[in-house]
DNA sequence: CAAGTGATTAGCT
DNA sequence: GCTAATCACTTGT
């Protein structure tokens, strides 16, 4: 399993790590296949004066998890190398319990978009405002990949500033990958 | 393409 | 204290 050093590097490093990684919430877990990279720049929460930028600031290896435009959570860990960081879990392919996620999602889908994009992940792994903070392998963990996947790359998903870095990362020919937009 | 949804935050008073 | 803006998304039309 991962430990806390794992996450004690520059969150772009630990982003691209992370992919080949299995993620696991009890009897449910998967593949991460999709990550991105945040830290000190304009689209990074650790902006924020509260507990949310505090949590990107101050600690690592701990879960970062928000409520987002009201409705969705996002997965993130954080991560440190001297300054601010965390890395967000856009996309996992189901391996483990895939009857247990179609439980929980709203609607019937293929098992490949059970937990494609960063909201859904979170509702088919149960995972929500009860774990911010949590350490990474108290409730939910993370075991090292074999071997090292194919990594691509491009601009993060749904930010308005900080487009131009490069810090979005995917398997390719994943189809648990999200759609680019 | 637009709506839905609510916590968090900054910026006031 | 209060208010308004913002928001690392998903779904259905």
């Amino acid at each position: 399993m991962l430990d806390e050093a794992f996450f004690r590097r520059d969150a772009v490093a630990v982003a691209q790590d992370l992919l080949g990684c299995v993620l696991l919430h009890g009897d449910v877990g998967g593949i991460i296949v999709e990550t991105e990279a945040y830290r000190d720049d304009p689209a990074s929460h650790a902006v924020l004066r509260g507990p949310r930028g505090r949590l990107m600031r101050e600690t690592y290896g701990r879960l970062y998890v928000y409520l987002i435009y009201g409705m969705h959570y996002c997965l993130n860990f954080t991560t440190d190398a001297g300054g601010p960081g965390a890395v967000l879990i856009r996309a996992v392919a189901p391996t483990h319990g895939l009857d247990r996620m179609q439980a929980r999602v709203l609607r019937p889908l293929p098992p490949h978009e059970l937990a494609r994009g960063p909201g859904r992940l979170c509702r088919a792994f149960g995972i929500g405002r009860e774990h911010n903070g949590d350490r990474v392998g108290d409730r939910v963990s993370v075991l090292p990949r074999q071997g090292r996947p194919a990594i691509a790359t491009s601009p993060r998903i749904g930010i308005t500033k900080g487009r131009d870095l490069l810090w979005r990362f995917y398997i390719p020919d994943e189809p648990s990958v999200s759609r680019f937009r």
